[in-house]
DNA sequence: GTCTATAGACCGATAGAC
DNA sequence: GTCTATCGGTCTATAGAC
């Protein structure tokens, strides 16, 4: 844990600092580590406006005082997760096979997209709260983040409908809402709770049902 | 305005009761609708969460305590709307060609349930909230229109799928989520905001994604 | 002994309920 | 129009690290 936390540190920080400050920093990464986490679960559990915080400092241990000691407000803990979220897209998007087919990248973004949300570990906001919308607008580090993954994706969306495996008559943007949009769908939670299938068949029924329709 | 709500009423309500008692039962129906018609708006607008009693009774123009006595509670208003946009679909399923290809006879009711989101008409209920749907699992005029709607839809999708216009793979009560999904798909707001497509065009995008998937 | 971070009481606002 | 509960956010006394 301490080399693992001392290297995303930095080397920079790691030399220059004295072993206490070190230390220090790591046990507040951690924390942060976990609140954002517990955040991540929550959201994902009740959403936002269901969330409160005093439910995050009971889930992560610590008082609601020391919560805001590193996050100002309840919408830079969604935030906080949300940013997290992107990240671990990041790194799927990163892990994909570059020489695949771009409608299978699509396809296995989206597979990754509903095992999070059946796993219960996607967070989900409302997109009607405007605060909210506000304070995320003004976050840089989740723009980025958005930014850069829909880059990502939008260029796989360019070269499917080039290809000629994604409809061309479709605007791109379009189909990028989509994908994004199954990170939310319903239908996963209310297939799930029906008990006829498991996780796999329900993934594998939703592809199907984006990519080739209800008709097929 | 008399004449229309006496005679929606009916005739035996009509003729059977005193012009007091009727005038008065009138007035409360008419308060009535006019209550679960703004709760509908704002159900749209804003959702349950951040609807508030306080906006509705605003919205109508009487005191919230005349909101209780028709309806005991938020959740009690909530259903309201949903048994009114349920009353809706059956009118809507009711209008529809008898002798039309079944495949079609579910777009329509696709279409006419984005076009219902895109008019801010769709009240949207959070899936978390546990309180508001214990209340709506317990109301009967809400689960028998439910039942109903379903019951109908899903003997289209049944023969639909008999007659090969939708893909027999699928189980039926995943189509049938799949088309109720439409009615809150976050698509539909995110295309209208980018301003770039008129209501129609994006009611037709949706159709064939949905339909026709996004291979095509 | 000093100083920081914590725990938990506390506050104002607002919502639902009657 | 009032009452109570709850939520987001703050304040203070204190425990523990150095």
């Amino acid at each position: 844990m301490a080399s693992s936390l001392s290297s995303r540190l930095g080397a920079n920080n790691a030399i220059a600092a004295p072993v206490k400050v070190s230390f220090k920093a790591q046990m507040l990464q951690a924390r942060e580590d976990a609140i954002v986490e517990a955040v991540n679960r929550l959201l994902a559990e009740k959403g936002f406006d269901l969330m409160t915080v005093d439910e995050v400092a009971a889930e992560v241990g610590i008082a609601k005082a020391s919560l805001y000691k590193h996050f100002p407000s309840k919408e830079d803990l969604a935030a906080a997760a949300m940013v997290r979220v992107l990240a671990r897209a990041k790194v799927l998007l990163a892990s994909l096979p570059a020489n695949a087919r771009p409608i299978d990248q699509l396809k296995a973004v989206v597979r990754w997209m509903m095992r999070l949300q059946l796993a219960g570990e996607m967070p989900s906001l409302p997109s009607q709260n405007s605060s909210l919308r506000a304070n995320l607008m003004a976050n840089r580090a989740y723009l980025d983040g958005l930014l850069q993954v829909s880059d990502h994706i939008g260029g796989w969306i360019e070269a499917a409908q080039a290809d000629g495996s994604l409809n061309p008559a479709l605007p791109p943007i379009l189909v990028l809402y989509t994908v994004y949009s199954r990170a939310c769908d319903p239908v996963l939670e209310f297939m799930q709770s029906s008990g006829q299938h498991t996780d796999e068949e329900i993934v594998e029924f939703v592809v199907t049902t984006c990519f080739d329709g209800l008709r097929h």
